[in-house]
RNA sequence: GGCAUCGUAGUUCAAUGGAUAGAAUAGGAGUUUCCUAAACUUUUGAUACAGGUUCGAUUCCUGUCGAAGCCA
């Protein structure tokens, strides 16, 4: 049923038979609204080998289309542009054919390859905030994609659990904590620990400016103050395995996973499996023996060992420092050794922000040097920054937009809004809870999701995230209307949804425009899972709800007073709500049944 | 300094090199004896600047200005 397939196969065969020449590829655009038809064809590109006028391209293409293909109706030309028009009847039989059944295939394919998406990655020494929601909201929404794609998907969660943040957090507890804990305080887990990150960083500054005072340099200063001298120290420690330190640190960790936990179940994510940075920030020294084995990696006279990537126009990275510890690279290029001895996947998607760019461009080079043959699968999910008005959040200033505390503003806003307008009557007191949860969190996830992965984008926590237009809360009140329609059809009519559809003899432009988009469902899939961008399904799916919001509007369904266009109605509307539910369980967001 | 990225209505976002640059929101004007008005209709308003390639450029190339990033 892939009518643009057909048709470009139709045109290649038209180029050939008209102009005796061969086209690979003939592609096919969605007409302009202000147009009539439903596919065009733009001919320039055919001129050179048709040596006539655009118009008379266009005319002869349109003629040998027409008779050749059953499905076209007619066509028309405006300049260099040939809109064809698709029958009726086609559409009505695309629709037939769908019928009750699911968007999404919830089975796998046997030979479905694997995919590992990392995202999330916290560290463990401060709670989420919103940097971390768009990550997280972006890695879920991915793996669904890639999921609905026939793929099997492995989500992981990579924490950084070592290293000298944490110490900083630990030290400043050690020191001024008087032995709190998220059960004494009733503080949650990460958000305690968090404020003892924030502790450090006062005694730290306070420490520089000391020192500056007894005149030191700024950078002197930062090198020398006492609170960062001891952190480092405390990590010393940690890595000698001392049991002082690493009982603390197994404590105040344990604290924040509880907190994380929370957050996770709140946001709606998971993983399938967690890898801690305390257990992989060893590895990849072995592969150091290997790189150097092979002469990929070198040895300066100080020791330290490095590849020289200048000639692909990057620099010198260093891999094992003179003192021989190793840096981050070093345990990225261990762990996804690892990975890919563990799991054999065929993808390996980091969902990381887009500051880390050069990291990944390094680290997949230097894999693909070592002659790792599944290094070709690795995908960086580079992502934009959030910014605030007053620009980049940083976590150490306090300028940032907390994860938890944004998902209940979100969800206390749902809730007045709802009982103002009175959406919540009659609900229980667990059911309406649960409706501000969806569209709160729908309106938050549609947000983030809506934009463009590549860019960065920006939020203003001032004016709050909107309820109206372009948002979660009207796809999914369009959604909500559509199973009120099923509901009452199905008490006063006895209307069954499995019932086969009876189509009209002509639909309305407005009910083969729904068709259409219906139709588009799984090209818009493909090119998401394409470019594991998400804000592609969160296109498709508000200009279908606003579609039928208008259809809706302007068409009666129950009142209407043909019997058979009463059911034909019901039958497209039933099918528009699951694709609307289809797509945003693409976007991790949920659709209630009323509101 | 080197590397890569980004500048679209007042604001937040769209637009595989294609037709008159779309939405939402804010502003103006309307719609409820009619299936849920978180809706619908209508209106005002934008490609930073200057060149180039092309039948055609928001999109590709060069330069200027501006924003934020990474590497020392």
């Amino acid at each position: 049923m892939d009518i643009e397939k057909k048709l470009s196969e139709k045109t290649i065969e038209a180029l050939q038979s008209l102009y005796g020449s061969t086209f690979e590829k003939v592609v096919f655009e969605k007409t302009n609204p202000d147009f009539e038809g439903d596919l065009t064809l733009v001919v320039f590109n055919f001129l050179k080998i048709s040596k006539k006028k655009p118009e008379v391209t266009a005319n002869e293409i349109g003629t040998y289309l027409k008779t050749n293909v059953a499905e076209i109706a007619d066509f028309n030309v405006i300049k260099g542009f040939l809109n064809l028009v698709i029958a009726d009847s086609f559409w009505l039989n695309y629709f037939q054919s769908i019928h009750g059944k699911q968007f999404i295939s919830s089975e796998l394919p046997a030979n479905a390859p694997t995919i590992m998406v990392e995202y999330s990655s916290p560290n463990t020494n401060k709670p989420l905030h919103l940097g971390h929601v768009r990550n997280n909201l972006l890695g879920f929404s991915v793996a669904e994609i890639l999921k609905a794609n026939g793929n099997k998907v492995l989500k992981v969660n990579l924490v950084n659990d070592r290293g000298i943040h944490i110490c900083k957090s630990m030290l400043a507890w050690q020191k001024f904590g008087k032995g709190e804990t998220p059960e004494s305080t009733g503080m949650k887990g990460d958000h305690l620990v968090g404020k003892y990150y924030v502790e450090f960083d006062k005694i730290y500054k306070y420490d520089i400016e000391t020192l500056i005072g007894q005149g030191k340099t700024k950078e002197e200063a930062e090198k020398q103050a006492p609170s960062i001298l001891e952190a480092q120290q405390m990590l010393l420690r940690w890595e000698a395995n001392d049991p002082t330190v690493r009982k603390l640190w197994k404590m105040m960790n344990s604290w924040v996973y509880a907190g994380f936990a929370e957050t996770y179940k709140m946001i709606g994510v998971d993983f399938d499996k967690t890898y801690y940075e305390s257990n992989t920030y060893i590895l990849g020294k072995n592969i150091i023996e290997t790189g150097l084995a092979k002469s990929v990696l070198k040895t300066r006279a100080d020791k330290s060992v490095y590849i020289d990537l200048t000639a692909d126009g990057l620099d010198e990275k260093t891999l094992l420092r003179a003192d021989g510890t190793s840096v981050y690279m070093t345990q990225d290029l261990g762990t996804a050794v690892q990975r890919a001895e563990e799991e054999h996947f065929n993808k390996l998607i980091y969902t990381v922000g887009n500051e880390q760019d050069y990291h990944f461009k390094v680290l997949f080079l230097i894999l693909k040097k070592l002659g790792y043959i599944w290094a070709e699968g690795l995908y960086h999910l580079s992502y934009g920054m959030v910014e605030l008005p007053e620009g980049k959040m940083k976590s150490r200033e306090g300028t940032v937009v907390d994860a938890d505390e944004l998902m209940k503003e979100m969800i206390d806003t749902a809730s007045s809004t709802s009982k103002e307008l009175g959406k919540a009557d009659g609900l229980s007191k667990e059911d309406a809870e649960k409706l501000y949860r969806t569209i709160g969190l729908g309106a938050l996830k549609y947000f983030m999701l809506k934009v463009d992965p590549k860019k960065k984008m920006m939020f203003n926590p001032a004016e709050s995230i909107d309820f109206n237009g372009n948002t979660a809360p009207f796809i999914q009140f369009n959604y909500v209307r559509i199973q009120a329609l099923l509901r009452k059809a199905k008490e006063n009519l006895n209307f069954n949804d499995l019932d086969p559809v009876v189509s009209p003899s002509t639909i309305f432009p407005k009910e083969k425009e729904l068709i259409i988009k219906l139709y588009n469902f799984n090209t818009t899939l493909k090119q998401a899972a394409e470019e594991y961008n998400p804000s592609v399904i969160a296109n498709y799916v508000y200009d279908l709800a606003k579609e039928f919001s208008q259809y809706y509007h302007d068409f009666p369904v129950l009142k209407e007073e043909q019997k058979n266009l009463v059911l034909f109605r019901l039958h497209l509307s039933k099918t528009i709500g699951d694709a609307i539910k289809a797509s945003m369980k693409l976007l991790g967001i949920e659709v209630p049944e009323r509101m």
